[in-house]
Order: structure tokens, then sequence, then C-alpha cells
DNA sequence: CAGATGATGTTACATCATAACATTTCCCGA
DNA sequence: TCGGGAAATGTTATGATGTAACATCATCTG
């Protein structure tokens, strides 16, 4: 997939399959790294999974059931952190929020989103070419890169017909 | 300028001069938009501008002697919307903060951001292939671009040769 | 089991940003 | 030049996002 042509989920597709896909993605991640795929870890990754799109850490603290009760900020902050570190999640900058890494290989280097100012779906897309490109433009000034955002903004096919700034 | 390589500003230069270029500059784009550049507008701009480097609103707060006082942030970030609203100063979303546009053109459209993660100086680019590259792989998608953001992370050339992760 | 390490629980606080409404300033036409 | 409307500022309060610090608990390893 990470060759093919980047592109949005379709409108209906199998939710449960990509929220179990992501989740053997997360344990293998973590086989290889050495690291635990905790009950906390877990549960906020699922959130992501199962949202489907950018959530704010509150959002995942209003969501989040942790048996019976709401943790604190931090527990989350703490899941986040750890979950990008492995690349299984992703920080949208122009939004303060996260979503769950849709990419099999796990690598986040080069990667671009595309974000749908409407309905808010997020795709994440190959930036092979487009790593050059940024690459080029730091050694051009001698800037020695280390990594990149890119956020582009606009509407998704779904979204595009309807016209207006309704969202 | 803009045709120009992307570059950082010297480590010395001559700050005074570029401060009143970049006012010389608002009050152009004042102008020419039939806005108007404010005491409070116009020393929020001097500031980024004598700052060099990204600053958090509250930063700004912080530096602003306003006839003696200090001003509530809700003035500082109407001074921002309306600095940013005629591309005179950008947000750097992987910061949360701000910088004065150093480009003369004064659009925002396909601008890319350098940012050194040790001393924090930032070089804006001219994206022009890069917004291309960013239309093709939105377009590829079907995505409706509307805008896009770059924050290129690392070390600028001043900052290069020094080792380790200091900052 | 004991000690080391890593994860979680909890409180408090730091930082970033905006809503809402009163007041003042500025511009422009009568 | 005066008055009315629009724009900008002053002020208070609050919402939203993110971390520091430290106690406790779990897990691994010798």
């Amino acid at each position: 997939m990470s060759a093919g042509p980047p592109s949005f989920p379709p409108r209906r597709h199998d939710h449960a399959a990509c929220i179990v896909a992501g989740l053997a993605r997360a344990e293998e991640a973590c086989r290889i790294g050495r690291e635990r795929l905790t009950e906390n870890r877990r549960a906020v990754l699922e959130l992501l999974l199962a949202g489907h799109r950018p959530l704010g850490a509150y959002e995942i603290v209003e969501r989040f059931d942790w048996r019976g009760r709401r943790p604190a900020p931090a527990q989350i902050y703490r899941a986040l952190s750890f979950l990008e570190s492995l690349g299984l999640v992703h920080r949208i900058e122009s939004r303060n929020a996260y979503v769950a890494c849709s990419r099999p290989g796990g690598e986040g280097h080069g990667t671009a989103f595309l974000v749908c100012e409407r309905c808010e779906a997020v795709a994440e897309v190959d930036g092979a070419r487009l790593g050059k490109v940024v690459h080029d433009l730091a050694g051009a000034s001698g800037f020695e890169l280390r990594t990149h955002v890119l956020e582009a903004v606009g509407r998704c096919p779904a979204c595009a017909p309807a016209g207006g700034v309704e969202a």
C-alpha cells in the first residue's frame, strides 16, 4: 500500500477489520522494539483506530473508560508519546490532534497528511517524492534536515462537491 | 529574492535595517489592502521582526510595553490574526509560535519553513516546486487542496557543526 | 525473594487561545 | 464640524492543551 496511490478510506468500509489490523501492527511493532503494548496504550490506540479521524487528547480522555473511571490527561499523553515514538500514531500539528497511523510500514519519515476541513478525514500519503523535494530545499540552504511535517488542508473527495465553507 | 536560494540570515547582519524593511512592507501591504497598521499591530510586528525567531504569544505579551503596562493576551492575538491575514506573520504550527514574514511578496502560498532545533532560527523558503508536488499528491487522491503547511526541523548551517542534542 | 526498571495513579500547575462585552477611536457623510 | 456607524482596544473570565513531580504498583531478572 505504501507504493499505491494515496487515498481516503471508502465512506463505508470494514471498520472492525482495520481496527484489528492496526492492533496487529502495533503488537508486531512492540515485539520488534521489545516494548510492551500495555492495556492503557492499547486502549488509546484502539480509540484512535475506531475514531478514524484526528482526536484531541481530551477527546480521548472523555471516551476513555478505564475500568469504570476516567483517567487523568497525563495518562493519555504518556500513551500517545509512546505510540508516536513507535510511529503508530501521528500528531496533526495544525489541529493539536492525534491520528492512528494507517500505513503498514510503521515509519513516519516523509509522511504527509491530507486533512479534510469539512469531515475531518485524514489520508496519510507516501511522501517519497515529497521527501526528496524537502531534502533538496533544505540542502540548498545548508540545512541539516532531521524531520518534517506536511499537512495539506482542503476537501476530501467525498466533501469536495459540497459548496460553501460550512465547516 | 523570492527566486533566490532560500537561506538563513547571516549570523551578523543589519538588524535595524531588516526591521525597518519589514515595517515598510507592512505599511505597503496595509495601504494596498486599505487596512490600518495601528500602533498595537505595528508594535507586535516590530517585536517579531526584532526577535527574528518564532515567538510564542505570551512571550510577546511579556516583552510588550504598552504605554507602561502589559496588555492582555487577547490584544496580542488580535494583532497576530490581523498580521497573519495580511501574510506579514506566519504561525509555526509545530511550535505554537509566530514569526515575521521575511519575504517581500507578502504571499504565504506555497511557503515552507526550515526551523533550527538548536538556535530556533527560521528560514522561509520558496515552495513553488514543493507546492506543485503537494498539489500532485493531493490531486492523485481527488483531494481539493486549499492550503498547506510545511515545517522542516533540523540544524541550520551555523548549528549543524555542533554535535549532540543540546537543544 | 530482592532490587532495578518501567508503567500507572494523582495532584497540581504551566501554557496557549478565545468568548463576551464595555469602552474608545477613527472615518466618513450630512 | 458634528454625529453616527464601524473598527479597534480594554478587561475579565474561561476554555483548551500539555507537563512536572512524586507516590505507588507491576514486571522482569538474577
